[in-house]
DNA sequence: AGAATTTACTGAACCGGATAAGTTGTGGAG
DNA sequence: CTCCACAACTTATCCGGTTCAGTAAATTCT
């Protein structure tokens, strides 16, 4: 079927292409009475701008990028992420990007990525998750040029706007809460080491721990999946001292952690306070609910597309800090017995 | 930062945009000399074909899309998109096609997008899911002549090539171990009740337990979210005629029958075996770990892929069955007491 | 009324590749 | 030694938009 172009609504209107253009940008250059003319016809045989055309000619190329460096066995389980596209896509839809999906192994590969989309213009910009360390994506970018918001810090980007959550304040108030109920052993099962939202976690962790005069604040690393959450869990259970109240970076670890906990013959909440991070519907779901950290994961990658969308358009934007966890107590946390 | 073109390898290797172009896509024109020398200029540079400019010669867009037609708050637990994605992506990456990513609330509203996409130029196919019958994207597809597989049939699709599981055949076994350890009362918790698989299913359902000589074939409709989920569980286990295992249309639905069954005191295996469709991490995770009709998600999405790739270089391809799934026994299914 | 400005267009160049058609230079056949 | 075929290019055109430089007519200004 041959799609129309600004040609066929020229002939139609009995007028330029040049014209046609510009009654279909709202460009100054034309009458309005042309204007709606031209716009009907368009409507009439169903135009669709030629986004590569479009592209070519200078123009942006309406899309930008996102890469999910994770296995596909966490994927597919993670919620994190699907939150994260469905918020994205709200915000692109609406100004009518395309959202570009990469999955990627490592962050070498990411950056491979990054150049390949850029040089072929495939996208006007990315949103960069994970933020770690001394980030290789960062010089890349910067090198680039290309328009990026990063998520996970707050961290050393540069020029690069950010958008991130308060976690150590999150975490802050949850050791408080677990206190108050009377836990004096609280461990930690952290999500992967590396990336720098960890790492402002843990330090938190230990922080808090130490002001509230409790003599240990054990977290063990792992990596977000199931099955590490389950072994850690484990591994902080058979111990003498157990502790009696376990705060879990994803929600995933949680459950794990949870039915960990059943197979042993503990009772939750009353032999071992749960609290989630990352409230998903899979807290809930599961008996009891877990207590967790809830923030609004879709609203965050909203922001995240909109501070986006700003740094295409040029605009300088700044760091914001968005969408702080707030703790959700639902049935997994009580007193310890 | 200027981007590199053919033009500028074309000056820097003394010859004309022509050859270049004819190097760099293996065409003849060019002698083996010629080419490795301007191939080599090209890797120097950090050379990116334009894909806009490519596009708009006539050459594919290389992107393909896929919709995501399911709201937010079930699309971030349900593994089956991601684990499809993870699929389509291996395929994909490999050919150097992108994937475009669009949320959707409706068949209408989806309809509206591929005609955009197509009228764009932005995709040369997309993967279809949920096929319904009667489905009013079906003959969209048809008229705007866009390549496209549809997953989620059979389903009477026209020219337009599927790929299928034999959700029967699953059904059919799963019914048949359930009646083998001893159970008389099975019951179903379904998803949407308008998708053509979940239709599949049903029928078959009804039919296997008549064959069995079951009295009866309840399936519950419901909508795939854990709410649903636990919702129709306690409808089925209010009933004075109980039944002693339930069969769920998919996982997330079956974490939150498991979490009810506790909730109102029921040993599950004891009182109650579950068995999930579609085997996640979380079918492990909790406890007891989920007996699960298993598939593999990814190579389902890679085998979609591969025909949509195939529909797009103009092969013909048929309906194919792919990724059919296989009953996994774990711990929430044993003989009634 | 005539000049200056504005409006409403047209025509053409341009973006960066792909590709058909034309132009050399070389070697082999006759 | 000439003619032809073919390899190895170059040149020019096209894809479908955007945008700039013109241009004729209408309007405003003095």
């Amino acid at each position: 079927m041959k799609r129309p172009t600004i040609a066929d609504i020229a002939r139609r209107a009995g007028v330029s292409k040049g014209a046609v253009s510009y009654a279909l940008n709202g460009q100054p250059g034309v009458s309005e009475a042309t204007r709606q003319r031209i716009v009907a016809i368009a409507q009439e045989i169903g135009f669709n701008p030629n986004s590569a055309a479009r592209a070519l000619s200078g123009a942006s190329a309406r899309a930008v990028g996102l890469t999910l460096a994770r296995p596909a066995r966490i994927l597919s389980i993670e919620p994190f992420f699907m939150g994260l596209i469905s918020g994205f896509e709200a915000e692109l839809a609406a100004r009518s990007y395309a959202l570009t999906l990469q999955v990627v192994a490592t962050p070498e590969q990411e950056i491979e990525v990054y150049r390949r989309w850029w040089g072929e213009r495939r996208i006007d910009g990315v949103i960069v998750t994970d933020l770690r360390e001394n980030d290789v994506r960062i010089p890349v970018l910067q090198q680039l040029q290309l328009p990026a918001v990063v998520i996970g810090g707050p961290g050393d980007t540069g020029k690069i706007a950010q958008v991130w959550s308060d976690d150590a304040g999150a975490i802050t108030e949850t050791v408080r809460y677990l206190v108050a109920l009377g836990h004096r052993r609280i461990a930690r099962v952290g999500g992967l080491p590396d990336l720098l939202h960890t790492q402002t976690r843990t330090r938190a962790f230990e922080e808090v721990c130490t002001a509230l005069g409790l003599n240990e604040a054990v977290t063990m690393p792992s990596d977000y999946t199931g099955e590490e959450g389950g072994r850690a869990t484990r591994r902080l259970l058979i111990g003498a001292d157990r502790p009696t109240a376990v705060i879990y970076d994803n929600d995933v670890m949680a459950v794990a952690g949870l039915a960990v906990a059943q197979e042993m013959g503990l009772a939750v909440p009353g032999d071992l306070s749960i609290v989630a991070w990352d409230d998903s519907p899979l807290c809930s779901l599961v008996h009891p609910p877990l207590t967790a950290l809830s923030r609004d994961i879709a609203e965050y990658g909203a922001h995240a597309a909109r501070e986006l969308l700003a740094a295409i358009d040029g605009k300088q934007v700044s760091n914001v800090e968005a969408g702080t966890a707030h703790l959700t107590p639902r049935g997994s946390t009580a007193p310890p017995r």
